[in-house]
RNA sequence: AACAGCAGUUGUUCCGUCGCUGCUCCCGCAAGGGAGGAGAGGAAAGUCCGGGCAACACAGAGCACCGUGCUUCUUAACAGGAAGGGGCUCGCAAGGGUCACGGCAAGUGCCACAGAAAAGAUACCGCCUGCUUCGGCAGGUAAGGGUGAAAACGCGAGGUAAGAGCUCACGACGCCGUCAGUGAUGCCGGCGAUGGUAAACCCCACGGGUUGAAAAACCAAAUAAACCGAGGCUUGAGGGUUGCUCGCCCAACUCGGAGGGUAGGUCGAUUGAGACGGCCGGCGACGGUCGUCCUAGAUAAAUGACGGAACUGGCGCAAACCAGACAGAACCCGGCUUACAGACUGCUGUUUUUU
RNA sequence: GGCCUCGUAGCUCAAUUGAAUAGAGCAUUUGACUACGGAUCAAAAGGUUGCAGGUUUGAAUCCCGCCGGGGUCA
C-alpha cells in the first residue's frame, strides 16, 4: 500500500475532526471572524491545544434555501468533506501545530448551483491557505 | 413485426486506489491499530389516513366536536384492498370506463336575473262558460305560448264546456309482501307520494380520550437558592434573650450529605402485524402451515471521491464527445397520493407481411 | 421529526352566509391645470383569484389532490 503523503500520515477524516456540539457552533458565530471566498463563507476560530482536543475541526453546512433536494445538500457536503479530507494535512495542519493551536472552521455553502470536485478542492486550498495567513 | 392500452417486474454493472459509520474477532493500560464482513428507496418524498409503542387522563352513561357513508369480505387497524350490486357513460355487440353511491316522502333554509309563479302555488298571453254599457268583468282551467339551469312526474288514451293523475295502460320513484340471494339488490304483486339542493344546516348508522420519540426511562458535571449533619476556635461585624456586659441561641462562614435533574451521555433504536420459498384453503384481497434466513442504524447526522472498463441512449457503420431517470433512511409498520429516463414480461386490440 | 396557518392588480388590503362586470388606496400611463415641475382633478390600462380536478344552473368562496410562503415545539 503506497502512502504518497510527506508526512507519511494517512488522509483520516474521522469523527473527531468534526465540530458536534451546538455550543461550540454558537460560540464561533458569535465570534464573527470570517472570511469569503466563492463559494464558501468560513467562520473560524483558534484555540490553544488541549489534551480533550488536539486536532483541528470543522463543520459543512448547506443552507435548504438554495438546495431544495437533500441529495443535493448531501452530495455537497460529501464533496467537501472530501476536498478537505485530501488537503488538510498539507495546507492546514502544519501551520497549526507550529503554533500549537487547533482551529475551528464552519464552512458554510452560498453558492446557487454545484460545482464539479475539482472546483471545489482549489477553493478549499485557498481557504485554508488564507486561515493560515490570519494565524501569522 | 410495428403501434396503442392495461397490468406487473426492474430501474446500470464490474475492477483498482484513498476514505466514512456500526458489528464480530485479534493486539493494546489507554488513545488507538489490524483483519473480516455489512451499509438508502420504490417511492426513503408529501405527511393525507390507519395502527404499534410511550406518558398523562379515565366508575358508567349522555351531550358537544371531528371523521366515515351501497353490500359482503379482508385486516392489528384504516378514508386502503378484494368480490359483488346499483347509477351514469363509451360501444352494433362482447365488454370496458367512472361514481363523496345513506336520508330533501323527519324538520328548517336557499334557488340571483328573467318569469304569472321557484314551491302552503299562482294566472301574463291563451282556452272554455256566463254576463256585458262591446271597453271589458266574473268564474273555470293548466293542454299550449313565453321566461329560466330548473316549471308542478313523462307519454298516450279515455274523459270534459275547456281542461286536469280526474281515470286507465306503459315507464321513472318510495314503502310493504312472496320468491331468489349471507347481503346490497333483483323478479312479481299491492299500496302510495311527486321540483332541485345534504361537497346547505341537519337526521340516521358506525368510529374517535389527549399528546407525540424534541414521547418516555436511566446515569449525571457545574452553578444558584432551600434542607440535613458536623464545625462555628482568636479578632471584628448582624439578630434574639437582658436595663447593660458576659454567657447562651440563631445566623454568617467552612466542610460533608441527600434531593431535584440543567450541560452532557446512555437507552428508546432496529427480530419485525419481518423477508424468501414450498404446500394447503379461498373467485379474489388474504389466511393457515412447514422450512430457510437475519437484511442500514446514523444522531450538527455515515453510505463518499478519483481513475479505468462494460452496458444503454443521443445516432442511421465506426470513432470521438456528451448523458445515465425520480430521488437520500432519522422510532417502526400497513395503505394512499405525488415524482420517475430507460429496459423487460404478460394480456387485449388495430394495421401490414408471410404461410 | 411533529403540528398550525396563509396564497386575490406591480405593492398593501377588501369582497369569504356561493349569484354572474372581483373592488379600494398607492404606484404606472394619458389628459387638464402651470412659464416648468410638484400637489390637485379627470380618465385609462393592469387579474388563468397559486396550480389542477370535482360538486353546483353558476365557485375567489364549498370539497379533494398538488405547489409555494410564514410560524411554532429545546
Amino acid at each position: 500500500m503506497p502512502q504518497e503523503n510527506a508526512n507519511n500520515q494517512r488522509l483520516t477524516f474521522s469523527k473527531r475532526e468534526r465540530i458536534c456540539s451546538r455550543l461550540q457552533i454558537e460560540n464561533l458565530l458569535q465570534k464573527k471572524q470570517s472570511i469569503f471566498c466563492y463559494p464558501f463563507k468560513c467562520y473560524y476560530d483558534f484555540t490553544p491545544k488541549t489534551e480533550e482536543r488536539a486536532v483541528n475541526q470543522i463543520l459543512v453546512s448547506v443552507p435548504k434555501r438554495n438546495f431544495k433536494h437533500a441529495v443535493e445538500r448531501n452530495r455537497i457536503k460529501r464533496l467537501t468533506r472530501e476536498a478537505y479530507r485530501l488537503q488538510h494535512r498539507r495546507h492546514l495542519d502544519p501551520k497549526t501545530d507550529e503554533k500549537n493551536l487547533c482551529a475551528d472552521i464552519f464552512l458554510f455553502y452560498v453558492g446557487k448551483e454545484i460545482l464539479p470536485y475539482n472546483l471545489i478542492e482549489n477553493k478549499i486550498i485557498e481557504v485554508l491557505s488564507r486561515l493560515c495567513k490570519q494565524l501569522l
